[in-house]
DNA sequence: GCGCTTTAATAACGCGCGTTACTTCAGCAT
DNA sequence: ATGCTGAAGTAACGCGCGTTATTAAAGCGC
């Protein structure tokens, strides 16, 4: 209930109260090695510490030692469950580790994202991490270069930075893959806005499996859907009223909103999900896959692991180490449900 | 690209390159009141600072002016869009004082929740936001008792600290009162589990909207859900298979998971919503809600509002100000799509 | 007893900054 | 010239801690 405003405990009462000096206690507090310090004394200063409830001044400590602890962690917005996994990734591995994140959200405004770097720098972050919401090229506020930077489902354009992005091609892939293992051979494949990383990815793995297969991608069976429901809604009504022999007997989509599209699509014309059409989703948005009837066969987007995989970069990279590693892709895991 | 390891400005460079004291440029960097000076000594300081890139270190600041600039938030999760609200709310708040967040997820766990609580601690925060993802009461660490704290979306049993909630019982009034207005005299309610604050509150609601509107509650309208779409699906069931007399013409669902479920046993009926059957949801899960057929009418818990609202209150009580109201209700603002 | 090493511990400095108390000097009335 | 006032600026201390250099005592071989 009651403020305690009088002055907190430090290492200093801690000293006094054991009867040495407060070198003594740091050294027993930071385990020093090479300080000998025998068991009664360390005793005898643990023992002071717990009475006294004394806690250590994480910025005091910081300035002395030159090192904050702490990381930047830049995202576009921390509503949506991407964001949200990446700084659960991120913010496990940190403090799994002793450091901290110092997390803002630019909100997709450039004034923003620079004040949120300025107050970064200014708490000396030892290193900072910028995701995205989508996989595309970025550029960076000057500033950023003042600290060691990784990029996190984006990348510059420049390639100078080192980041992390979803496989798109192993995704696209995977996808294509299953659905021919699934005995599908013409797979119609509902894309994204033809121009982005994603969509390039996705389909250069789509065509890569069908090939493997022995079957040569028929272009005529891409479209791009979008990104909405609705246009993937009209994507797929295009290749489902082709003449039977010509028409795709699966669907590929770009995401799972779009795959709810393409759902209503194929009930519409009396169809059965997986029997008469099967459908492949992308993203794995939890509340439209694991709810849609049938449920959505889909590929996760791994921003956990990314974030968690960020955070690795940047201790190393604070540690003064190289990185192995310029630009990582993580797998994009299948969720196999009942739509295939 | 290359790291600056060479040690970084500090105010004493600042203060060289300008001709004057290191006190002098304090003076103009925290607008000093009652230092006088001159404005060409000020522009000469802000010149130099601007030439040499110099940045405050936040953290030495912090040391000096015995003032971290932290708060903490600890929630259950950070997956998840109630959590992510929280966290957005009393960000922007909070950056827009020049505060900080620290944040920390207990994923249930109390170790780790203490865990998180001494780290917050050990960085000096001055207030502690306390969030979790469902309305109930809690029990803290001893430990936040050393500094103010606030509780988001939950409350101590013994009512000593000060707590944000929504306002249930307004919830459920004005989700009843809708449906009224509508026309519906026999509302269903399928509630959540019976014993929690949000069931009994909003049960408050639908009964008193009821009598105000000159309607006795009917005690078997009302049945336990248990959170569940199953759950809901079979509740429906059972009030929709009433004699027709009996039948109630809207249902009011303890949240949105649960009206899909009321949906199903509607459509399953050939009945047609808001036709037949109107529906009212709980939460707002904008997955579900906005992409339901047809879109879901319900209510917003305001978690954003109350993270904001959490960092006023602990700004006010960091600054020794003494609260207005200890137990601030929020309300649940309703959303009207398609349903009624 | 004497040098030497090891053990146990500490004084003192600095991290970057806020702040208080003090100094210096110009201007002005007496 | 003296005294006073306000303007402009600074020296010096302390925040809580890490760390280095140094000291004091104890153990040991001879």
């Amino acid at each position: 209930m009651a403020t305690n405003k009088t002055q907190r405990v430090t290492m200093s009462d801690v000293a006094r109260r054991a009867g040495v000096s407060r070198t003594t206690v740091s050294f027993v507090l930071n385990d020093k090695p090479g300080a000998a310090i025998p068991d009664e004394t360390r005793r005898r200063i643990l023992e002071a510490i717990d009475e006294l409830g004394y806690r250590p001044n994480a910025g005091a400590r910081a300035l002395a030692a030159n090192r904050s602890g702490w990381f930047g962690l830049i995202t576009e917005i921390v509503t949506g469950p991407f964001a949200a996994e990446v700084i659960t990734g991120a913010q496990s591995r940190a403090w799994g580790d002793r450091r901290f994140l110092l997390i803002a959200a630019s909100e997709g405004d450039p004034a923003q994202e620079a004040a949120a770097l300025d107050q970064m720098l200014e708490h000396r972050v030892e290193g900072l991490l910028y995701a995205t919401t989508w996989h595309r090229a970025v550029s960076l506020p000057k500033a950023a270069r003042e600290v060691p930077t990784v990029l996190v489902n984006c990348y510059d354009a420049a390639g100078e930075l080192p980041c992390i992005l979803p496989d798109e091609v192993s995704g696209g892939y995977k996808a294509t893959r299953r659905l021919l293992d699934a005995g599908h051979t013409r797979i119609g494949f509902i894309n994204l806005d033809p121009a982005i990383p994603a969509a390039i990815g996705r389909r250069e793995g789509y065509e890569r499996a069908l090939r493997e297969a022995g079957i040569t991608p028929d272009p005529s069976l891409v479209i791009p859907g979008w990104a909405t429901a609705d246009g993937a809604y009209t994507a797929a009504c295009e290749l489902l009223d082709r003449p039977a022999a010509d028409r795709p007997t699966a669907l590929f989509c770009g995401n799972d909103r779009m795959a709810m599209g393409a759902y209503d699509a194929i009930k519409e014309r009396g169809l059965r999900i997986p029997h008469d059409v099967a459908v492949v989703g992308f993203d794995n948005q939890e509340l439209i896959a694991a709810y849609l009837r049938p449920k959505l066969t889909t590929l996760a987007l791994p921003f956990e692991a990314m974030g968690t995989k960020g955070v690795d970069m940047l201790a190393a990279l604070a540690a003064g180490q190289p990185l192995d590693t310029h630009r990582v892709t993580i797998d994009c895991p299948l969720l196999e449900r009942s739509s295939v």
